[in-house]
DNA sequence: TGCTAGTTGCAAATGAAATGCATCAACATT
DNA sequence: AATGTTGATGCATTTCATTTGCAACTAGCA
């Protein structure tokens, strides 16, 4: 898992090889979103760039999110209900799961959804390229936090 | 699965036992989120309920939403980048596929899912209230469309 | 029938994301 | 290393979905 980070290709070698140019603002922004164990949004990384380059525009962030999506290097997903959140491509297949107090978000391994996809994929005839399974519920300590007293809103 | 539509309880009765207030837009609206078999956004509803109900208002059909939403009738999707989509709440469990191309949305049972859930909220000590496969891909119409022609964007 | 609080329609506000444009800088070519 | 071309950036502004404030309205009860 942590190898797997060794082996990535550097943000000069992957902007290069799609002719884009390497600036230092798409470098920050491809370090930050690795080095992130967290999935973050625009606006936290937004946050993070800033602090390294402090003249870097919010535009900036979402253009090279698009650009980064568009090549495949990270992927887009809709937890919240207002924004979304990055990562960088997993090399191993995962899932989510969600916990709807503290939005803490937890990665499982799902290998049975190679067989679901295939199954699927011929009983509709689709040819699937993405499957995404998430889960939604309360984490223990939230669960447990919420035994005594009541759950605010 | 038609005759459980049969068994739903009218809007005045859903309403009523939950204190809320019978209104002629409430009741449209329900009554065609109920009759669609697609999943609807909030504009489409809107634009359908124009036809039936002239003044009524877009705020009007998002605040319902959110009660309908609150009250466990209806479920939102994330589906689209931009807004969201709704559908009554299904009485069968059941997953989504989404055609990239075309957008349309196919439903597919998944009996695993239940073992999925009770797997990993064991594994990660998670009550886990919700669980959604999402797939994606290209229908078979789509499919046969692009493989003369290049796919257009 | 009349009260009163929940609802509505309208307009204006919000907030995430996209965009126009002048300036800047990456990088291929001298 | 200096230069020119063109893509990238920062800033201000716009867009678009969704939310909210408020006065007018009305469902449901006394």
């Amino acid at each position: 898992m942590v190898d797997s980070i060794e082996r990535k290709k550097s943000a000069q070698q992957v902007l290069n090889s799609s002719s884009q140019r390497v600036t230092a603002q798409r470098t920050l922004l491809l370090e930050l979103l690795r080095r992130s164990e967290e999935h973050l949004d625009a606006d936290e990384l937004y946050r993070r760039a800033r602090r390294k380059h402090s003249r870097i525009s919010l535009s900036t962030v979402y253009r090279n999110l698009q650009l980064f999506k568009k090549l495949g290097l990270i992927e887009e997903h809709h937890f919240a209900e207002e924004h979304h959140h990055y990562e960088v491509k997993p090399t191993a297949e995962h899932q989510h799961l969600l916990c709807l107090n503290c939005g803490k978000i937890v990665e499982f391994a799902c290998p049975l959804s190679q067989k679901f996809k295939k199954d699927v994929g011929r009983q509709y005839d689709f040819d699937i390229s993405g499957v995404e399974v998430r889960m939604t519920g309360l984490c223990s300590s939230c669960r447990k936090r919420s035994e005594g007293s009541e759950k605010q809103e």
